[in-house]
DNA sequence: TTGTCTCGCGTACGCCTGTACGTGTAAATT
DNA sequence: AATTTACACGTACAGGCGTACGCGAGACAA
């Protein structure tokens, strides 16, 4: 997977719900996207094409319908997403982001449970010092 | 503090710089980027502009010399950039960007120290359930 | 069969972004 | 004084992005 062009956010939203839903239609993806963030179909229809031309998706014609599905893991592109704002806004490192995260956008006490378990499981991989 | 444009990636990295140094000229800004990313002189000095069109940077002339400095707070623009990017990317959630940041990004053994301190402050403060 | 609906597909368009160049002028150097 | 250096400031320009419109052709309804 060489470098590819990065997502817009207009893309991003889109590549979501083709990973959320699995492989569909244009209207099937359209349908699928939070009734909140109203887009055009002809907007996802483009947003679908632009994900094609930059290799985020593929897709093929069943009878007369374009069916669009995932070519990028979202493990991937988020790595590549989020190692690319790390980069930027926070020199490269992690730990103020995650900060951030926990601080300031806060977390509720199952994600805080969640949270401590994942450390406790990483101390233990992570032998100590 | 109204709805500003968002930032740009080349933006982050100026904005990010005089957040860092405080206010300075254009040619402090440009040589305190991190080398690798050498962005020209006139580069750096059409992001500042453009900082300050969009609300994120004011500046004054000293002499002949145009002095730029932060008007947005770090904090409030990491939070405008993080909460879109969840937003988009993860429909909200905060947690699995968190889990992205400590299982792909990796974190050493104090930043483990750290956030470790970091979980159990937070469980202090949010009582249980 | 004759609209009407639904899509695909090409096209559009203004603003944003990355990345500078060039000109004019003030300050510094010789 | 003449030359070089250093900036500010205006301008540029191609490609990306958000957000569609409109046409043409099957599919479906009447």
């Amino acid at each position: 997977m060489g470098p590819r062009p990065a997502l817009s956010k207009g893309e991003m939203e889109v590549a979501r719900v083709l990973w959320e839903i699995g492989p569909g239609s244009v209207r099937a993806i359209h349908a699928a996207l939070p009734a909140e963030r109203a887009m055009d179909f002809a907007t996802v229809q483009t947003y679908l094409r632009r994900l094609e031309t930059k290799g985020y998706a593929s897709s093929r014609l069943d009878k007369r319908l374009r069916i669009y599905a995932a070519r990028a893991k979202p493990r991937t592109v988020i790595r590549e997403t989020v190692d690319d704002l790390v980069e930027r806004l926070f020199g490269g490192e992690t730990m103020p982001l995650v900060r951030h995260l926990i601080e300031e956008r806060g977390i509720d006490a199952n994600e805080l449970a969640e949270l401590r378990a994942l450390v406790e499981r990483i101390a233990e991989q992570e032998p100590d010092q």
